[in-house]
RNA sequence: GCCGAAGUGGUGGAAUUGGUAGACACGCUGGACUCAAAAUCCAGUGCUAGCGAUAGUGUGCGGGUUCGAGUCCCGCCUUCGGUACCA
């Protein structure tokens, strides 16, 4: 008989006297299915709480590690809920439209619809292993023109309309345009790109397409000319969230500001309320932080400056109008509408240089160098509108077309790049604040007290301020200003794989939204998936679906990632529903996302995004709450060893490279052509799991290095040929490289990607669920590594063993006795405050020293070991279902009622009393619970320790905390 | 630079409100079982000195508050994350 014939029949027979999740597993996965367990309905008795995971986007390389770490704590807290008598909303979808399904539809020619249902067909499975319990009859995908005809239907709700500032809210644009047609748009509060003024007599003057392009400057979804972060190599503008110093996020590509006519949201009418509206959320500090930067409030003035001969005037926005009397200069950004018009024939030439410099750069070349300072003098002057004195207007890159008003009055003294700029061009510097009565204060500090400065001589920083915003209301120079440095999103893609927007093109090129009967409006089938020609997306060329409407043309850019996630939440409420994106019945009970748990990189795009829909939506009356995420936790990131040669040479082509220097140089060097060039890409020189090679210097010998390659290296084909390298060689002539080891992101290219499928198909769904939440806390990121996971293998091995004896049931009925019970509530207790704050990982410990004690008590009662069950139900699904049936049970374990703490079990006659000799722990003894002070000093003092370390000394004092310690100050 | 989080044994980490530092686990050492190995079980394990009871020392560094500090305060250092000419 063969082995592996004799390790199945043992497996079959040993079935149930031990645990064999491999067979467990798979049998309730399928009963689950069959009973619909996790299936939630709309309306019930019970109190709702929904539980929603940030859905991921369906990668090629499948779910790795990372993954499901935060998707395992919110399935435990949401079963947990579900023990504790709540109905729980708790599904999942995908994040199915984005650019590497297109990237990699241009490479190989695979459908990027294709590509994705096959990539979420391996989600599912990764997903179902791990014994989730989503309700997958909710399912989203946000390319599915069922969910993305609503995603459509919101985009022309915010095309229509627009943000009136007297009311705080979203108001349809119809209103604006019975104002307009009154009143012009004098006096109108409302968020909007409009610079000019016009009156009722003009507005009925212009043509339908003039006020179309008037209006689109009022709506919440419209179309400007702007500056946009152009990615060539992607063939797309990007968002600023979606720009990482200067280079794509997706990708690392290099990015650079070009001028395009792109759709935008004006998420900056929203910014108040996206700032004010954080406090009453239940997000970590960091988080908020994170958020309130990205807003970037500050309060300031607006300030006219006049023009010298000229009509126009310049606006500036200031923190610090109290510093107006140290303006010597001004300074426009280069891109700003006035440079043209201000600038002197005689420096036409010089100012136009400096144009064609700035426009040469790149981002990159903006931030990594070491800030030179540079600009142009325009010949141009305003005049100081309190000394009346002439100041020259500058242009410099340093002042950003896109903040503020894209102006500046530059205060040499008190701004340290206004000093810079003063410095290099030989401008005046006035000092206007006098700090000598605060040493060390920075130049950005608002204190100290004003000097040549006329009527605030003498004034005290913030006193100058308050009075000076006065002054320019008063004066009518301007007035108060709360300025953000929230930018309106960019919400164009020239891609093909998108929402595809609802707009068609009359022959004037005036938008028109498709009636939303007509909706969705669906992605042509294509075959060729590269860009069409002039940076336009490839939908440009599907000219049938371009022109399917007589007489317009639609528009073939899409709409970004964000679009799709900024309001799945909603639609998981009421996922099939066909007439609208989310009834009003189910909104309103399940009101808002009761926990979110995602990572930390959506902190402010996803976030910040979704949070501008719902409040528009709820201005709308379309959902019940201003927030769309009650409570949010950050899972940290699972990263990966990886493993750097550090000094490595090699050869290529008869040449000896010597390459020296940390990882990340040896990663970004670049070799010239004359002398020799890294094969392929430039990939950076990893050796792939050396860890077990390596000594105790992290270096890597010639010798182990061989061994390595002839193992593994080949595997990963990331070494090429290895009789190119040559080798340090130290003073006792061994050969060795030194290797650098990093934490970094799992990733394909890296070849680090660890999949849960192997450590479920070896340990078992419940022992991988377990073993990443007793790595830490979840909030933490940590590398990845399988050291501990016997340790929770066993745990879950002897909790089975409690209900068997060798290998008979060995569950019995006896009344458990008061240290059984007392093991049982303090594990109730641990593990329910514990998983009310997200600790996870001691949950896991709770429940180590809870099966430890019992097996010690050799306890298998029944009345200790079902509550046990349940308790352990959330973090062990399969387990626990199998054992509850084992127990006689017929309804699911995770049906059942969570078990009630009883404090009267914890209660005992003696605790132990720790005794502290000046703070130093001496002694613990054992007392009577009840006693009194006096009683506890009596015990104490009889202790032949203390009375030992007492000898010689005084005693001074004797502090007893109740049920604590005790501590006897001491003195020689 | 600015904002935020964190620094605890050989390792992952625990200590929830200022009250026994190192729970729980990995690893390691020794032992039992075994022809042997695996698995399992038992004991030990911060560091230093000591056969030992024990003593000293110990939560990134330097100070402070307190009967008592990993926890609070002041000043630094390091790591990670965010952000970067934001007027």
């Amino acid at each position: 008989m063969s082995r592996v014939l004799v390790n199945q029949m043992f497996k079959i027979y040993t079935q149930n006297m031990h645990y064999h999740p491999e067979a467990i597993e798979p049998k309730w996965r399928q009963k689950w299915v069959e009973s619909q367990l996790y299936r939630v309905d709309n309306s019930s008795d019970k109190p709702k709480f929904y539980v929603l995971d940030m859905f991921p986007y369906p990668s090629g390389a499948g779910l790795h590690v990372g993954h499901p770490l935060g998707y395992i704590a919110s399935d435990i807290f949401a079963r947990y809920k579900r023990l504790k008598g709540f109905n729980v909303l708790h599904p999942m979808g995908y994040d199915a439209f984005g650019l590497p399904a297109e990237q990699y539809a241009i490479q190989t020619g695979v459908h990027p619809a294709h590509s994705t249902d096959e990539n979420i067909k391996r989600y599912r499975q990764q997903l179902d292993q791990i014994g989730f319990s989503f309700d997958w009859s909710r399912e989203v995908k946000t390319s599915d023109p069922e969910y993305y005809k609503w995603t459509q239907w919101i985009f022309l709700l915010l095309y229509t309309h627009y943000y009136d500032e007297k009311e705080h809210k979203a108001l349809p644009i119809s209103r604006l345009e019975q104002y307009f047609v009154a009143n012009g748009n004098q006096d109108i509060q409302a968020a909007t790109t409009q610079s000019e003024a016009f009156k009722a007599s003009e507005w009925a003057a212009m043509n339908r397409a003039e006020q179309e392009d008037i209006l689109m400057n009022y709506r919440l979804a419209y179309r400007k000319t702007g500056y946009v972060n152009w990615c060539e190599a992607l063939g797309t503008v990007l968002a600023n969230d979606e720009v990482k110093d200067g280079l794509s996020e997706r990708g690392g590509h290099p990015v650079e500001k070009k001028a395009m006519m792109q759709w935008s949201l004006r998420i900056t009418a929203y910014a108040e309320r996206l700032l004010d509206d954080l406090a009453t959320l239940e997000w970590t500090d960091a988080l908020k932080a994170m958020q309130k930067n990205w807003i970037g409030r500050s309060e300031g003035a607006q300030i006219f400056f006049d023009l010298e001969n000229r009509s126009e005037k310049i606006e500036i926005f200031t923190t610090r109008p109290d510093t107006i009397f140290g303006a010597t200069f001004m300074v426009l950004a280069p891109e700003h509408a006035l440079v043209k018009s201000i600038t002197h024939p005689d420096f036409q030439a010089t100012v136009q240089q400096y144009l064609d410099y700035v426009s040469s750069r790149s981002d990159i070349d903006r931030m990594s160098e070491n800030k030179e300072v540079t600009g142009a003098f325009t010949g141009g002057y305003a005049i100081h509108p309190f000394t009346g004195k002439r100041i020259p207007v500058w242009i410099g890159e340093y002042v950003l077309g896109d903040y503020g008003t894209g102006a500046i009055m530059a205060v040499p003294s008190d701004d340290e790049r206004d000093r810079l700029f003063a410095q290099r061009f030989g401008l005046d510097i006035i000092d206007v604040v006098d700090k000598s009565a605060y040493p060390g204060a920075s130049v950005h500090e608002k204190v100290g007290s004003l000097q040549y400065s006329d009527f605030l001589n003498g004034m005290e920083v913030k006193e100058a301020i308050r009075y000076m915003l006065g002054k320019i209301e008063e004066q009518r120079i301007g007035k108060r200003k709360i300025n953000y440095k929230l930018r309106d999103a960019n919400f164009s893609r020239q891609r093909y794989w998108g929402e595809p927007f609802p707009i068609r093109y009359d022959q004037q090129g005036v938008p028109h939204p498709i009636e939303s009967r007509d909706l969705p409006l669906t992605l042509p089938d294509l075959e060729n998936f590269q860009p069409a020609s002039g940076g336009k997306s490839p939908l440009a060329r599907a000219e049938n679906w371009v022109h399917q409407y007589d007489g317009f043309a639609l528009e073939t850019d899409t709409m970004p990632g964000f679009a799709g996630s900024s309001w799945y939440f909603l639609r998981y409420m009421d996922a099939n529903n066909p007439d609208t994106f989310v009834s009003k019945e189910a909104v309103d009970y399940w009101q808002d996302v009761d926990l979110y748990v995602g990572g930390t990189e959506h902190a402010v795009g996803h976030l910040m995004y979704a949070r501008f829909w719902h409040k528009f939506l709820y201005d709308l009356g379309l959902v019940p709450g201003i927030e769309p995420f009650k409570k949010l936790i950050n899972q940290g990131m699972i990263t990966a060893y990886g493993y750097y040669a550090e000094n490595l040479r090699f050869h290529k082509d008869g040449h000896e490279v010597v390459l020296i220097g940390n990882a990340s140089d040896v990663q970004k060097a670049s070799v010239s052509s004359t002398e020799a060039t890294f094969s392929g890409t430039g990939s950076p020189i990893r050796l792939a799991y050396v860890v077990d090679w390596l000594d105790g210097q992290n270096r890597l010998t010639k010798e182990k290095f061989l061994e390595y390659y002839t193992s593994k290296g080949k595997d990963y084909n990331v070494l090429g040929d290895v009789n190119k390298y040559c080798w340090v060689r130290d003073e006792q002539g061994e050969e060795y490289i030194t290797v650098h080891v990093v934490q970094e992101k799992m990733s394909k290219s890296k070849f680090n990607v660890q999949n849960p499928d192997d450590i479920v198909d070896r340990y078992g769904a419940d022992c991988f669920r377990m073993y990443e939440m007793f790595l830490g806390p979840i909030e933490q990121s940590k590398p990845w590594d399988t050291k501990g996971i016997d340790g929770v293998n066993r745990f879950l091995r002897k909790f089975w063993s409690l209900f068997y004896l060798g290998n008979d049931w060995s569950v019995e009925s006896s009344t458990p006795s008061p240290e059984e019970l007392k093991v049982l509530h303090t594990t109730i207790r641990k593990v329910t405050e514990d998983i009310e704050r997200f600790s996870f990982n001691t949950c896991v410990s709770a429940f180590m020293m809870c099966v430890n004690e019992l097996k010690r008590l050799e306890c298998s009662k029944r009345e200790i070991l079902e509550p046990l069950v349940i308790l352990l139900a959330p973090f062990a699904p399969f387990v626990t279902e199998e054992l509850w049936e084992l127990l006689g049970h017929t309804e699911s374990v995770h049906t059942a009622t969570y078990p009630k703490f009883d404090p009267t079990c914890l209660e005992s006659d003696q605790v132990e009393l720790p005794v502290c000799i000046n703070g130093k722990k001496r002694d613990v003894m054992l007392v009577p619970a009840k006693a009194s002070q006096e009683e506890i000093e009596g015990l104490v003092k009889a202790s032949e320790i203390v009375k030992r370390n007492l000898e010689g000394k005084v005693l001074l004092k004797l502090i007893y905390v109740p049920g604590r310690m005790v501590n006897l100050v001491v003195k020689e």
